[in-house]
DNA sequence: GCGGTATGTGTGCAGCGTTAACATCACCAT
DNA sequence: ATGGTGATGTTAACGCTGCACACATACCGC
């Protein structure tokens, strides 16, 4: 029942072909649409195939979630150090976007179901992620946590809000210009 | 293979019971721990009767969310109603507190499993909800609009944040008295 | 009373995540 | 070279889930 008449018995790099195809289902059917078994079809490998890479189900989007902190933290610093005059308003505006690009995986960062506590990895990725926005925005200094944790929530509640679709975009309205002007008023 | 010898063929108000009995799961064990035939067993009922008042588990999952949304509304009508002066906070701190005390509801609101675009019960509790948080704030005016979605941006990412224990509470803090701290920060 | 309809029961199906036993291959010490 | 060993993939099966169908029961308007 294989693919190719001559396909090898050994994929060659499995694990990573498989995390490639279930971020590709994850954006377009989203989390409840990637099964094991459809994500095993599409790399073209048995369905039990995957356990020898991931523990489980959850250990995979664990896995998914982790490399969107490391592109959500790549994005972060690379704004950080092209925009340094304007850091802040520059990496909130990226932070939305991102979450607008990457709907379903920013979602699985954010999913209830990846229990952060449980899963060390996963809060590490998470923290380092946001160690970049800590620095930029100062919030290590006493006073000045409560103005960055405040920034940061507005942020991150205004790409969840958008992204849920509760935010009603008014006819020939641009998007991302409300973004801006959002993040703008302090 | 009834509970009681002489239960009721009919159980009366089946839907109301399923719908207490399944805020109390939810709470306990979470969205995913809340199983049709666990919930049915618990009302005492067989596992396909929930059916009968709700096409599917997605639909009983809509109505929970529902409940939540009025909820939610009754809260934030109130502290409108009973706190004219210092409005703005003390809903913010309400919207908050309703988060952190209805934590899987909540999550369970924002689902993105629940689409609202293909659930108009859904999106019209939800609009209902934030109908008088935007009457408050003032958020109709055109240029009252930006300043509206910029605190409930700020509110929502918090609790988000709070829920996912992605904001560090310092030894010896106090988390109301954080989120205070935070909403007050304009 | 009686028939129709709403409500609950019992059974079964397909699909899921997961596991265990087996097959195949790469690699490394001899 | 060769043979043993562990990593990787396959196959089959288990238990569970949401869900659908046919049947049983109880309420309600005539």
């Amino acid at each position: 029942m294989s693919t190719s008449p001559n396909a090898p018995y050994h994929h060659g790099n499995l694990r990573q072909a498989l995390l490639e195809a279930a971020l590709v289902i994850l954006e377009q059917q989203g989390e409840a649409g990637l099964g094991l078994r459809d994500l095993a079809r599409a790399v073209g490998v048995s369905p039990a195939a995957p356990y020898r890479h991931f523990d489980s189900r959850a250990a995979l989007l664990e896995a998914l979630a982790v490399t969107g902190f490391q592109r959500f933290s790549a994005r972060m610093e690379e704004v950080a150090a092209t925009h340094s005059d304007d850091a802040m308003a520059a990496m909130g505006k990226t932070y939305v976007v991102f979450a607008l690009q990457n709907a379903n995986l920013f979602r699985l960062m954010f999913s209830p179901q990846l229990k952060k506590e449980a899963r060390p990895g996963l809060r590490m990725a998470a923290d380092a992620a946001f160690e970049t926005l800590r620095h930029v925005v100062g919030g290590d200094v006493r006073e000045g946590r409560i103005k960055a944790l405040a920034a940061w929530a507005k942020v991150h509640g205004l790409a969840v809000l958008l992204l849920d679709g509760q935010i009603a975009i008014r006819a020939g309205e641009d998007t991302e210009a409300l973004v801006a002007e959002i993040i703008g008023s302090l």
